[in-house]
RNA sequence: GGGCUCGUAGCUCAGUUGGCUAGAGCGCGCCCCUGAUAAGGGCGAGGUCGGAGGUUCAAGUCCUCCCGGGCCCA
C-alpha cells in the first residue's frame, strides 16, 4: 500500500498553528512582561481607567525590612495581589500602596555588631549622647533602604500590581508626623501615661534590653533556703488546725539574694497542698510535695510533718521581713510550681514581670531600691545602701545566717542572661516607661479601648476564617496595657522632655509642635536639633494642659531648659498607625475594606491598628480580616534556619517563574498553614502546563479567524445566539457561562482556591477532553469557511477572551501573553479589560444524558480493545435509547464520543455495544470510517474520501 | 501551662443542616493516538477519614479524652 498517497492530503487540512509556544519559557518572558508592564506603566493605566468606579480599599500590612523576602511574606503577597487583580478586573477602583516597616531593634541589632566587628564601636563611646545615636542611626537608615529596595523588586518580580513609585515607608518624614499626630490624639484621649515595668537592665551600659539582645551563658550563684517568719502565730495555728507554741516560718528559695531587700509577698498556690514542718528544730511551711527534696538538699537530720493545709487557707497571712522592717502578705500566684524551690515563691515587684503582675492585682507598690548602676538607694537598710548589688549578694547571705532566717545555701551553676554586648550579666529592674493604657477611658466615647475592641470585634468586622473573631476577642480580652517605650536608637522618638525639676513633660499641644518639625526634617532631628527648635511653633500659653513651670504666662517659653529624653516608640505604634498615615493622609479612603495578613497578626497589627484607630476615630480601621496561615517544611513543621528546611524565595522564582508560582498559591487552602516544598511547584508545575496547553490549542485554531469587531460584522464569527442547544458549541457555552459565575463569586468571596478548581477543571475537561478533542475534526477537515468550523471559532475565540481574563488575576504573564497572541494586531492589555460578560445560552436539557452515555461508551470502548479494536475511529457505538432523546443530538455524537459512527437502538439499559469496522473504508483525509468513503477521481484504487473530504478536497 | 486552630488516598484539596459501597485533580500503573506531539485521550489501582471511647437506627461530620502539628501568649 503506498503510504505516500496518503500523507498527501495532510496539506490540505487546517492544522492548527500558533506563536503561542507550548513551553512558557517563564524565567526569561516574564522580565519582557514586566518592563512592558513598566513602560505603560500598567498601574497607573489601570487606575486612570478606573477613575469614576467604586473603591475598594485593600490596605497593605507593612513587612519588615532586615532582609530579603521570606517566603510567607510571598505568600501575603500573591493572596493581595489576587484581590487587588480580581477587583479590578471586576471594574473596581482598587489602589494598592506597599508599605514597609523600617525601624526598630532587629536592624539595630544586626548595625551594631557590624560596628563592634569593624571596631568603630569603641569611637562611638566618645560621642556624644546625640552624635553617637546619629551614627547608629544612619547606618539602619541605609540598611533599612537597602532591604526595601531588594523587597520591592523581588515583589515585582512576582508580578504584584502596587504603585510602587509612592510606596509608605514608617521611617518617612511624613510618615513620622503623622503618627505622632495618631500618638497626640492619644495623649489628648487621656490614654498615655508613665508606669513602672519590669525590663532586662544592663548595669555595665545603664540601659534596658530587649529579648535579642541577650545571650545566655553559665553562672555561679548562691541557692538560698530563706524563712520568713510568720507575722501571728495564732492564725498560721488556724490555718492548719494545730496548736502552736512556737511561732512558725515561711521558707523561701530564690537564687537572687540581692532581690531580697524588694521583697514585698511571698507567692503560694491556692491548690497546692503546704506542710508544717519540724526541720532540725525549726518550725517552717513548704509545699507537701516538695518537704522530701528541701530536706535531702539541706542534709537535714530530722524531717516531721504536723499538719498539711491548702494553699488557700494560707494566702492572707502575713510575715515579717527578715531584715527590712515591714510585714508583707501571701498572696496566691498561679505561676507557683512545685518545679523546684519551695512552693512559697519570694515576690519583688520591682524584679520581676510575674511578681509585677501579681502587685498590681494584690495592690502592692512596684518597689525597686536598685539604681541604674546596680547600687542600692537609701530605702534599703542602712547596712546595705549604695552597696553594689552583686557585692550585696554575699552580705545579704552573711546577714541572714547570722540573724538565723538562712536555712540553706549552696552555690550552684545555671544558665543566666548576659548583655550581647559587655557579657555582663543583667537584671530584672523595674523602670519607668511609656504605656498605653487599654483600661483607660477614652474622653471621646467614654468607653475603654478594651471595651471598644471588643464591640467593634463583636460586631463591626468581617472575618475570614471565621474563628478568627473568637482569637481576636481573646487577645482583647487578655491584653495587658501597651508598652510603647524602648531604650533604643533606631526609632522614632517619644517627643517627651524632662523639666529641670525632673518632671516629664509631653502634651498633644507638644506633640503636635514637635511633629511639625519632624514632618519636615524628619526623626533625626530629635537628635540634631536642641528643645528650642523642636518646640518651635509650641505656644504654652494656648496649651491647657503647659506646666506652669514653662512659663504660659510669659511671652517666651522656657524651652532652653528642658532636656530632651531618649526613647523610641515600639515599632507597633508605628505601623498601627498606619491607616491614619497612609489612609486618611493620602485620602485613600477610611476605613479599608481589608486587612490580610498572616494569622499572626490578630495580635498584631490588627489590633494595633484597631485600637489607636476606635480610640481616636471611634471606628475600625477596616470592615473586614482575612487571614492565613504560616508556611511550614513538608512534613508540617516549622521552618526556621537552624533546621535547614527554609525555602528561598530567589530560588523558587528562579526555577519555576512567577506565575506557577502564583498558579501554586491559588490552589492552596490558605486559610491553614501551608506545607511547602519545591516538589510542590513540580506539581503546580503540571496543572499549569495543562492549561497553557489548552490556550494554545484555542489560540492555534483561531488563527484564520476573525472575530466581528466592535459596531462592525465583517468577521468571520457567527450568531451564537441562534446556535442549537444539542450542538457541542452550545454546550460549552453554557459551561463556560458557569465558569464565569463561578469564579466571580470565588473571587468576590476570595475562594481563590475554588477559582483555580473551576478553571482548571474547565480547562482539563470540559475543553482538553471533551470540546476540543470532539471539535478537532470539523476544524482540521472542513472548508476553513464551512458555518460549523466558523461557529467552533466563534465559540473558541468567545472562550479565549473570557478565560485570559478570568486567569488574569492569578496568571498575569500567561492571561496577558495569550491575550496578545489572541488579538496580535493591537496592544490592549488584558489587565486593562473588566472581566467580560458571557452570554446565556440555552441548552437542550437532555445534556446530561449525553455526558453519561459519554461515560458508558468510553467503558465499553476500553473493554473493545481487547477485542483488537484500539482506535475509536475503527469503531461503531451502539447507543441504547430507551427515552429517545440521543436523536436530536446525532450532528455532534459520534465526535463527542470520538468514534467514527454512532447508532441509536431504542434499547432499554445502560449497555453500549461497540461494533467493529476495522473492515469498513476509512476515509483517507479525515480517517473517519463513515458510509461515504469511496473512491474519488484523484486517488489510486486502494484510497478513498468521504463527502465532506472530497468536496474540501474538490474531487 | 493557657487561648485559637489544623490533622480525609503518595501530594493538593471537595465532602452542605449527621443519611446510599468516602469524591476530584495531580502523581503512579496499564493502554490508545502520533494531524495539540518534550503534547493529547482512555481505563485502573490507592483511604480502618490522626487514635480511643461515647451519643444515634445511622458519624469523616456531634460530644469527651488522647496523639501529633501551627500561631499567639505565659
Amino acid at each position: 500500500m503506498p503510504q505516500t498517497t496518503k500523507t498527501n492530503y495532510k496539506k490540505t487540512l487546517n492544522l492548527p498553528k500558533t506563536a503561542f509556544p507550548m513551553r512558557a519559557g517563564l524565567i526569561q518572558s516574564e522580565p519582557k512582561s514586566l518592563a512592558r508592564w513598566e513602560r505603560m506603566p500598567l498601574y497607573e493605566k489601570v487606575i486612570a481607567a478606573r477613575e469614576k468606579a467604586k473603591p475598594f480599599i485593600l490596605h497593605d500590612g507593612p513587612p519588615y525590612t532586615s532582609g530579603p523576602l521570606h517566603v510567607g511574606t510571598v505568600l501575603n503577597r500573591v493572596l493581595k495581589d489576587f484581590v487587588v487583580r480580581s477587583r479590578l478586573m471586576a471594574g473596581e477602583r482598587c489602589r494598592f500602596i506597599p508599605g514597609w516597616d523600617c525601624h526598630g531593634l532587629p536592624i539595630e541589632h544586626r548595625v551594631m555588631l557590624d560596628l563592634i566587628e569593624s571596631g568603630e564601636m569603641v569611637k562611638l563611646d566618645t560621642l556624644s549622647e546625640d552624635d553617637r545615636r546619629m551614627v547608629v542611626r544612619r547606618a539602619c537608615a541605609r540598611y533599612a533602604e537597602q532591604y526595601q529596595k531588594v523587597q520591592a523588586e523581588q515583589m515585582k518580580r512576582v508580578m504584584t500590581l502596587a504603585d510602587f513609585d509612592h510606596p509608605y515607608l514608617t521611617m518617612d518624614p511624613t510618615y513620622e508626623k503623622a503618627v505622632l499626630e495618631v500618638f497626640a490624639d492619644l495623649v489628648e484621649q487621656g490614654l498615655v501615661c508613665r508606669a513602672l515595668k519590669s525590663v532586662h537592665w544592663s548595669i555595665e551600659n545603664q540601659t534596658a534590653l530587649a529579648e535579642a539582645e541577650l545571650e545566655y551563658y553559665d553562672k555561679e550563684d548562691l541557692s538560698i533556703y530563706v524563712d520568713f517568719e510568720a507575722a501571728d502565730r495564732e492564725a498560721v495555728a488556724r490555718a492548719f488546725g494545730v496548736e502552736l507554741d512556737q511561732t512558725p516560718s515561711l521558707m523561701i528559695w530564690t537564687t537572687t539574694p540581692w532581690t531580697l531587700p524588694a521583697n514585698l509577698a511571698v507567692a503560694v498556690h491556692q491548690r497546692f497542698r503546704y506542710a508544717l514542718v519540724q526541720v532540725d528544730g525549726s518550725l517552717t511551711v513548704i509545699a507537701s510535695e516538695l518537704v522530701d527534696r528541701v530536706a535531702d538538699e539541706a542534709g537535714c537530720d530530722s524531717v516531721e510533718v504536723l499538719a498539711e493545709a491548702q494553699g488557700a487557707a494560707l494566702v492572707g497571712l502575713s510575715y515579717r521581713h527578715p531584715f527590712c522592717d515591714r510585714t508583707s502578705p501571701i498572696v496566691h500566684a498561679d505561676y507557683v510550681t512545685l518545679e523546684d524551690g519551695t512552693g512559697l515563691v519570694h515576690t519583688a515587684p520591682g524584679h520581676g514581670a510575674e511578681d509585677q503582675l501579681t502587685a498590681v492585682r494584690e495592690g502592692l507598690d512596684i518597689y525597686c531600691p536598685v539604681r541604674a548602676d546596680g547600687s542600692y538607694d537609701d530605702t534599703v537598710p542602712d547596712w546595705l545602701r549604695g552597696m553594689n548589688i552583686w557585692r550585696a549578694n554575699d552580705r545579704i547571705v552573711d546577714h541572714l545566717r547570722a540573724s538565723g532566717h538562712l536555712f540553706h545555701a549552696n552555690p550552684f551553676v545555671h544558665s543566666y542572661p548576659h548583655d550581647w554586648r559587655s557579657k555582663t550579666p543583667v537584671i530584672f529592674r523595674a523602670t519607668e516607661q511609656w504605656f498605653i493604657s487599654v483600661d483607660g477611658p477614652t474622653k471621646r466615647a467614654n468607653k475603654t479601648m478594651r471595651e471598644l475592641g471588643l464591640e467593634a470585634c463583636a460586631s463591626q468586622i468581617t472575618f475570614i476564617p471565621q474563628w478568627g473573631r473568637n482569637r481576636m476577642r481573646g487577645m482583647l480580652e487578655s491584653r495587658p496595657d501597651w508598652c510603647i517605650s524602648r531604650q533604643r536608637s533606631w526609632g522614632l522618638p517619644i517627643p517627651a522632655f524632662q523639666m529641670p525639676d525632673g518632671e516629664v513633660f509631653l502634651t498633644a499641644a507638644s506633640v503636635r509642635a514637635v511633629a511639625e518639625v519632624i514632618g519636615d526634617k524628619g526623626s533625626d532631628a530629635w537628635f540634631t536639633e536642641p528643645p528650642q527648635v523642636l518646640l518651635g511653633s509650641y505656644d504654652p500659653a494656648a496649651d491647657p494642659d503647659a506646666p506652669p513651670s514653662l512659663g504660659a504666662s510669659s511671652l517666651k517659653p522656657q524651652t532652653s531648659s528642658l532636656r530632651k529624653m531618649y526613647d523610641i516608640f515600639d515599632v507597633w505604634f508605628e505601623s498601627g498607625s498606619s491607616w491614619h498615615a497612609v489612609m486618611r493622609k493620602r485620602n485613600l479612603g477610611f476605613p479599608a475594606d481589608l486587612y490580610l495578613e498572616g494569622s499572626d497578626q490578630h495580635r498584631g497589627w490588627f489590633q494595633l491598628s484597631l485600637l489607636p484607630s476606635l480610640a481616636v476615630t471611634g471606628r475600625s480601621p477596616f470592615k473586614a480580616v482575612l487571614t492565613h496561615g504560616f508556611t511550614v517544611a513538608k512534613d508540617g513543621r516549622k521552618m526556621s534556619k537552624s533546621l535547614g528546611n527554609t525555602i528561598d524565595v530567589e530560588e523558587v522564582i528562579n526555577k519555576y517563574g512567577a506565575d506557577v508560582c502564583r498558579w501554586w498559591v491559588s490552589s492552596l487552602a490558605y486559610e491553614n498553614d501551608v506545607k511547602m516544598d519545591l516538589e510542590f511547584f513540580d506539581q503546580a508545575g503540571e496543572t499549569y502546563r495543562k492549561v497553557r496547553n489548552t490556550l494554545r490549542f484555542l489560540l492555534s485554531n483561531l488563527g484564520d479567524f476573525q472575530p466581528n469587531t466592535e459596531g462592525r460584522s465583517n468577521g468571520m464569527g457567527v450568531d451564537v445566539s441562534g446556535i442549537a442547544g444539542t450542538s457541542i458549541d452550545a454546550y460549552v457555552l453554557a459551561e463556560s457561562a458557569k465558569l464565569q459565575a463561578g469564579v466571580l463569586a470565588a473571587y468576590e468571596s476570595y475562594a481563590f482556591r475554588t477559582a483555580h478548581q473551576l478553571l482548571y477543571g474547565f480547562c482539563n475537561e470540559t475543553l482538553s477532553a471533551l470540546y476540543c478533542a470532539a471539535v478537532k475534526d470539523r476544524l482540521y477537515c472542513d472548508r476553513p469557511d464551512s458555518p460549523r468550523r466558523r461557529s467552533t471559532q466563534t465559540v473558541m475565540w468567545s472562550i479565549m477572551e473570557q478565560l485570559c481574563r478570568l486567569l488574569a488575576p492569578i496568571l498575569p504573564h500567561t492571561a496577558d501573553e495569550a491575550y496578545r497572541a489572541l488579538r496580535p494586531q493591537d496592544d490592549r492589555c488584558v489587565h486593562v479589560q473588566t472581566f467580560s460578560a458571557v452570554p446565556e445560552t440555552r441548552i437542550d436539557r437532555d445534556w446530561p444524558r449525553v455526558m453519561q452515555i459519554r461515560d458508558a461508551s468510553l467503558k465499553a470502548l476500553e473493554d473493545a480493545k481487547a477485542r483488537g479494536i484500539e482506535n475509536p475511529l475503527d469503531a461503531e457505538v451502539v447507543l441504547p435509547d430507551p427515552h429517545q432523546v440521543l436523536a436530536k443530538f446525532e450532528p455532534d455524537l459520534a465526535d463527542i464520543l470520538g468514534v467514527s459512527r454512532v447508532q441509536i437502538i431504542p434499547a432499554e439499559g445502560d449497555e453500549v455495544l461497540v461494533n467493529d469496522l476495522r473492515n469498513s473504508p476509512r476515509c483517507d483525509r479525515c480517517w473517519k470510517r463513515v458510509e461515504t468513503v469511496t473512491q474519488r477521481s484523484d486517488g489510486p484504487d486502494t484510497s478513498g474520501l468521504c463527502d465532506r473530504c472530497a468536496e474540501v478536497v474538490g474531487v
